[in-house]
DNA sequence: ACACAATTTGAGTATACACTCCAAGTTTGA
DNA sequence: TCAAACTTGGAGTGTATACTCAAATTGTGT
């Protein structure tokens, strides 16, 4: 039989549960209680629908990774501005999942290896993405150098990033802007 | 009476034992276990040179703080050159201190609040500082502006450092140095 | 309305954790 | 050499944690 409209809401609070939770206290924070407070549900019904806690985390901390990079099918026609733009408004329209986002890369999960990994590759496609942006504005490039200069981009904002999951009265948006325009 | 020697030393297998942990695997990893296990001390002994578990791991952090800025007292005689010369110099001679500095702003530690407010505070030091260095540097900036400057360049820094805690195979040196050039 | 699958409940289990205690051993200064 | 202070081992405590299970309840297609 089909899915039960009612379970897919409980997952779907339990998501978000672990979301927040993540995105307030960190893993430490995210205690299998916490969450199924927070989600209004009891321990029976998680176990219904997950196989364990650290499946609810990575599942949440993976959403975050590809809500970064939207249109991942685009890729090959968008300028500088619109990588940067889509970087500044997922912060501004989605600051949860970019906490998780910037939190997941160095959390200390037991799962801490694999989720290195997935970011470290998530990156990569990021550097490559922005390389080939920047060959493509005009400036001729090799692609060499095209990716040192995205490294150095990328390492920019992802530092502003940095220091907004720190402190988010930062004017992220200010700073992203200012650092597209001296490292492009 | 005076310490013993003996005691003395028991605390600094215990402080670096914590470090390496931090460094490998988080907080998560950071067990009392794993502590006394590399430590090579027993539970009793830890408790009779530390307060709790987070004593040890707060002095651990707060001297990777500390670490990253040293000579303190110079404040107000160094140049651009020799505030990322020592930062590039704390990465490269203790990874260990590094990852840990990298990694404590963020952390998920249940005393994540006084830690992330502490590492506020060391970054507005920091941000002053360079914006000190920025204006002695000889182009015309107003204090305002030298802050702004101050931030996008350390931002960068902290993000390479960032990306280098993500994979250590990440050439640091090389990219801290051409984050500085853009700003000369 | 019925059958039956999906979902929920909540008490229960096992375990890992931080931390305590104190007797026994060791180091120190006089 | 002595005694006081410090250090250590290691069994033991209480608690929070992730996870299980069987019975009860609810949702859905027919």
């Amino acid at each position: 039989m089909a899915r039960y409209q009612v379970g897919v809401q409980t997952e779907a609070r339990i998501v978000e549960a672990t979301r927040s939770l993540l995105a307030e206290g960190g893993t430490d924070a995210t205690t299998l209680k916490a969450i199924c407070d927070r989600a209004e549900v009891r321990s029976g019904s998680f176990y219904n629908l997950f196989r364990s806690k650290e499946d609810v985390i990575i599942r949440v901390i993976r959403e975050s990774i590809t809500a970064v990079d939207p249109d991942p099918d685009g890729a090959g026609t968008d300028t500088v501005d619109d990588l940067v733009d889509a970087y500044i408004r997922f912060f501004v329209e989605e600051p949860k999942m970019a906490k998780v986002y910037v939190m997941s890369a160095l959390s200390g999960e037991s799962s801490a290896d694999s989720t290195r990994r997935r970011f470290l590759r998530h990156h990569m496609r990021r550097v490559e993405r922005f390389g080939d942006a920047m060959q493509r504005s005009g400036s001729s490039l090799t692609p060499e150098v095209g990716a040192v200069q995205a490294e150095l981009l990328l390492g920019a904002l992802d530092g502003l990033a940095f220091r907004w999951a720190l402190d988010q009265t930062f004017d992220f948006p200010k700073y992203a802007l200012l650092a597209k325009e001296r490292f492009n």
